[in-house]
RNA sequence: GGAGGGGUACCCAAGCGGUCAACGGGAGCAGACUGUAAAUCUGCCGGCUUACGCCUUCGUAGGUUCGAAUCCUACCCCCUCCA
């Protein structure tokens, strides 16, 4: 219940934010969004980070980027890996030099880790290692993962008791984070601040209206990608020789799939169908997100309201589109 | 025309007299999600049911049997080989 007696808080610009699942046309309404208000983008992708990862990403089109200021993107190489903690940092500058410039920031994207992490604050956990990874990732390959559950389970126990036996890549974090801190990830989780909190946001979310629709345009733009040579840049990606299959940015949807191919563990024809399958697996799960997030307190309840759309495309009319 | 092989749930695929609504996998649906998140994991998955349970399934039609997806007969379709 701020009053108003932060003379700054008056002159404060806001955040837009622009989110939905993959293939719904995001981008489109950013630019349309663009040609309405004096904004840059920012974007919230893992995927669009990366570079050389333009095709299968959907990566928006240079020339549009030197029309719109788009941040966040083309931001690391393939070999490296990007994370939620580096994205809130980086979002958070951009956001502050877009403000700097008297612009709006908008942000567009379907990563919801990030956005939620950005909207609702990450724990001032450390960030990954790889040295220890690659220990508990051989610990586990002789104990299983059940085992250092129940290891989990002994030293952070309400970290264990909702992290599932099988899932190792939360298992591992888990006791990486009590590894790297001596403290318990549970712990930490509750010292969680939002570093948005405060400036006013007005969001949107696109829902696609039809399931079947939206499965038609994930498989049509899959196949544009293919047509567009996704497959040549997967092939020049895996020939640098640097990167494998557990790189964060391999495992992308797409790029995943055709490089099995590549490898010649299955067709060409089989390949595309996984790839689209995947996408539409993003989709849903993207869905889920925006379902479990819709309540309105995922954000600081005094900023504006938040217009998530749960059964239509939302009309972008509160900007006079 | 002859000789083999095969037809199992949305797809692939095991089963080969009872313990089978039928192993697995995929897809789909729902969910979880704090520095790998386009990742990782969970549940459901013939129909009806909150559940106990009931009903209809294993190409089709008959038959054998207390009992069949599993055995027999005929027919239909598919594949390979010989003609």
């Amino acid at each position: 219940m701020t009053t108003g007696s932060d003379p700054a808080a008056s002159l404060q610009l806001p955040v837009y934010l622009l989110t939905g699942p993959t293939g719904t046309g995001k981008s489109d309404w950013a630019i349309r969004l663009a040609q309405a208000a004096p904004i840059e983008i920012v974007s919230v992708d893992s995927a669009l980070v990366y570079r050389g990862l333009d095709i299968g990403t959907a990566k928006p089109a240079r020339g549009l980027r030197e029309q719109i200021p788009h941040h966040l993107i083309d931001l690391c190489d393939p070999a490296e890996s990007y994370s939620a903690g580096r994205f809130v940092a980086d979002a958070l500058t951009a956001i502050a030099a877009v403000h700097a410039r008297g612009r709006v920031p908008l942000l567009v994207g379907g990563t919801m880790l990030y956005l939620r992490a950005l909207l609702k604050g990450l724990a001032p956990l450390p960030q990954a290692s790889a040295q220890l990874r690659r220990e508990l990732d051989a610990r586990a390959a002789r104990v299983g993962w059940p085992a250092l559950h129940a290891e989990l389970a002994r030293r952070d126990p309400a970290a264990a008791a909702r992290i599932n036996p099988n899932d190792r890549q939360r298992i591992q974090r888990a006791l990486e984070v009590c590894e790297v801190t001596g403290r318990r990830l549970s712990e930490l989780q509750r010292e969680t601040t939002s570093p948005l909190a405060g400036l006013p946001l007005q969001a949107w979310a696109l829902a696609p209206r039809s399931r079947p629709v939206l499965h038609q345009r994930l498989a049509d733009r899959f196949h544009a990608m293919m047509a567009a040579g996704f497959l040549e840049e997967v092939r020049a990606l895996r020939e640098r020789g640097d990167l494998t299959p557990r790189h964060s940015s391999m495992r992308a949807v797409g790029y995943r799939q055709l490089w099995t191919y590549l490898e010649g563990e299955c067709g060409l024809g089989e390949a595309v169908e996984r790839g689209i399958a995947a996408t539409r697996q993003l989709a849903k799960r993207q869905l889920t997100w925006m379902r479990a997030e819709t309540a309105p307190q995922c954000l600081d309840p005094e900023v504006d309201e938040l217009s998530w759309n749960r059964d239509r495309r939302h009309e972008l009319r509160q900007l006079g589109l």
